[in-house]
RNA sequence: UGACACCGUGUGGA
DNA sequence: TCCACACGGTGTCA
């Protein structure tokens, strides 16, 4: 679960695109007006690879610490992805708490197939818009199990893939109460839990590492800034085609 | 046994330290915007007061940061006035981590009075060089107050600052624990706090920001580098005359 | 005590 | 543009 990173060298010894700093250094070290940058999932650098550098939108948050593995290996970014349909969900809150939103990025037969953005909440929290992910997550998931795919949803939030798999249950035993005191959140994990309930023998719901570079996870990411930097409440799609590059420079400012 | 607070006003009618909530809230009271907190010690909320509020409430972000920023400097401006003495600390890292030296410029009634350097650390890092300059600035500034000068320290190591006049009040009521993990740099860190306890009343600590041309931050900045550079462990004076523009011309970070 | 996430800050280097 | 060193806070649960 190492972050890995990938490194475009647009100008350089061998322009290309390269999976550790070490190798990217040597193809521009020394290389007078060598242009490069890293990103964070193979799909986001090829994009940035055919798009040149002549952007400077940058993401910003490129710089979150997680210690990169030794060598150039290649971690699974595919490892979680091999189902006819795999949803990713992820939520946005900023500051937390404060306004959120949340994202959505579908494959389907190994292929990006949509994008979603929404459910503003000027007042809401990381949590929140987490949950509201695996819900409208489940959501999606139930029309593609009632076409009979085989569908899986990839949430990195461990609370609400928790709250909606596991601790619901004992919690609706209980009438939906908890002895250390009123259940957060509570609504809409009501809501997913019962989608959840429907489906529950249907799909699989895997957790993924955050800012690891999975491609759903970044796409659903940006689709949830997106979501606030709009303050889009309703769930809507993002028009295809999808120029990767393009979402993944949105930013707020 | 009631216990004594210390009630900072960042904003209000008039900015400082009160000892009692009937005397803060006059001039909290009614001033829209107004920023407050109690401390449990003179010295949290000391620490507090020169490092600002900290939480930021707006949504806005080019907006906000501009203005913080005009309202950052301000507030550096006027809190960087000149003392009787005035204690520049910096560290230098080559590579980060690898060897580490520490550079102290010292001037008394606004004129350069020495100049220091030394503490090499053949396997240091950034933040240990930091922390070294920090806590000889203490040294050295403690003879000064004793001497009865007023006196402040101008370090560009937020890190560091914090750690010695914030943190450590916390890590230490917690028994020097953290929950995210062992406290780096600890030994280093206890000494300056203690030597900072002695003084909390009778100092000043300021963040003077890095690489802005300001003269004793540069200075403290070339010494530094010339203890890396003469791997000198102790940390020894450089000898007058200073010709301040050959110092300034050195090899810099 | 642990886990996941969401934000924020500064410095040292190439 | 890249790397590394260090830290704070909140949201939530078992």
């Amino acid at each position: 679960m190492a972050k890995q990173k990938f490194y475009v060298v647009w100008r350089g010894m061998a322009p290309g695109i390269y999976t550790s700093w070490p190798e990217a250094e040597k193809q521009v070290k020394g290389v007078a007006g060598a242009r490069y940058k890293s990103f964070a999932s193979r799909a986001e650098a090829e994009a940035a690879l055919q798009s040149g550098p002549g952007k400077s939108t940058g993401t910003k948050k490129a710089s979150k610490d997680r210690k990169s593995q030794a060598s150039g290996d290649k971690v699974t970014a595919k490892a979680s992805r091999w189902h006819e349909v795999d949803i990713y969900c992820d939520g946005a809150c900023d500051p937390n708490p404060g306004p959120a939103g949340t994202g959505l990025a579908v494959y389907r037969d190994h292929a990006l197939s949509e994008l979603w953005y929404g459910l503003f909440n000027p007042a809401g929290t990381n949590n929140t818009a987490e949950l509201q992910g695996l819900l409208h997550a489940l959501k999606l998931a139930k029309s593609a199990v009632e076409g009979g795919r085989q569908t899986a949803i990839h949430c990195d939030s461990r609370y609400a893939i928790d709250c909606v798999t596991k601790w619901a249950f004992g919690w609706k035993s209980r009438d939906w109460t908890r002895k250390t005191g009123p259940i957060m959140n509570l609504a809409l994990i009501q809501d997913a839990h019962a989608v959840y309930l429907e489906l529950v023998d249907r799909i699989t719901v895997l957790h993924v590492p955050g800012h690891a570079g999975i491609e759903g996870n970044e796409l659903a990411d940006r689709m949830s800034m997106l979501a606030i930097q709009k303050a889009e409440t309703d769930l809507v799609p993002c028009p295809p085609p999808f120029d990767i590059s393009a979402l993944l420079a949105l930013e707020r400012g």
